[in-house]
DNA sequence: TGCTTAATGTTCATGTTTGAACTATTATGT
DNA sequence: ACATAATAGTTCAAACATGAACATTAAGCA
């Protein structure tokens, strides 16, 4: 038995999760090229993200949220509250936590970014179909979640 | 018109991206998890996967495979070279390059490394049918190629 | 040949991410 | 109530990636 039999390159599925690996990581570089004029980068457009979708969170949950550690959080936030995009404030009943919300500036700024991180979604996923597309995102959520577990 | 109707998170595509970039960031971080016990990091172990597909490869051939900085490559590889894993060799006919080939203790490292990466995707892909699993493939390839261009 | 341009790899300063140790606050259990 | 656990956030040092500037070598062209 040649263990060259089985080398992970003649396997389809690592084969097809390398290309998945590629574009994540292509998206992600190009992403950080567009954003370049709003001064953003891609993490802080995913806190921009987080706090607009979730208002009044704490940075323990978007952390969470963000895959990312909490200390990471507290490293994110002074950037944008300095600029004025994010506000920051104790929460009544449980003086550990720091709610966070955004401001106008940061809506109107997420607004903006936003246009541009769909512009280029659109782009490279205009590739699929529509069914495609669905069922993409349908396995990629269950691998997240399988993971998750592990 | 109101804005919000045309928010990415209504947008299949967006949200459906959105699970792609999650799910790629989950194996990431457990791939790196479950590397650790063979002091791997992602990052070499892609340096290795590569050499052994393609021995003899220039530094600058490599950055480009792994979408990386030249620096960045120039600052991996001693790591990698003084724990005997990989050797590296000036080329004669041209001397600005620096041939990448992997040892045997190379080779066998990248062995054992590649089985936890496989079982790693083995068990997130498991979840798709081999139909699903090329789609998945192609369409990522597709992406990878239309934001090259970009 | 000689001069200019391009390519390879390195160095360095900068910014980012991480994990462990720490403080302050709240929950739990006896 | 009081001691113990757990939680939220911060700080700090280390690891990592990046891009610009640099040295060396090669290629193109007058």
């Amino acid at each position: 038995m040649n263990i060259k039999q089985e080398l992970p390159w003649d396997n389809p599925r690592f084969r097809n999760w390398v290309a998945v690996a590629r574009a994540c990581h292509v998206l992600e570089r190009t992403l950080a090229v567009k954003l370049a004029p709003l001064d953003l980068k891609p993490a802080q457009l995913d806190v921009l993200m987080n706090l607009y979708r979730h208002p009044g969170m704490s940075q323990h949950d978007l952390a969470r949220k963000l895959l990312v550690g909490r200390s990471n959080v507290t490293m994110l936030l002074p950037q944008l509250e300095t600029r004025g995009l994010v506000r920051r404030e104790g929460d009544e009943k449980d003086k550990r936590v720091l709610r966070l919300n955004l401001t106008e500036a940061g809506e109107a700024l997420l607004m903006k970014a936003l246009k541009v991180h769909m512009a280029l979604i659109e782009k490279a996923m205009s590739q699929s179909t529509p069914e495609q597309c669905d069922m993409i995102g349908e396995q990629m959520r269950k691998i997240a979640d399988v993971l998750k577990e592990a």
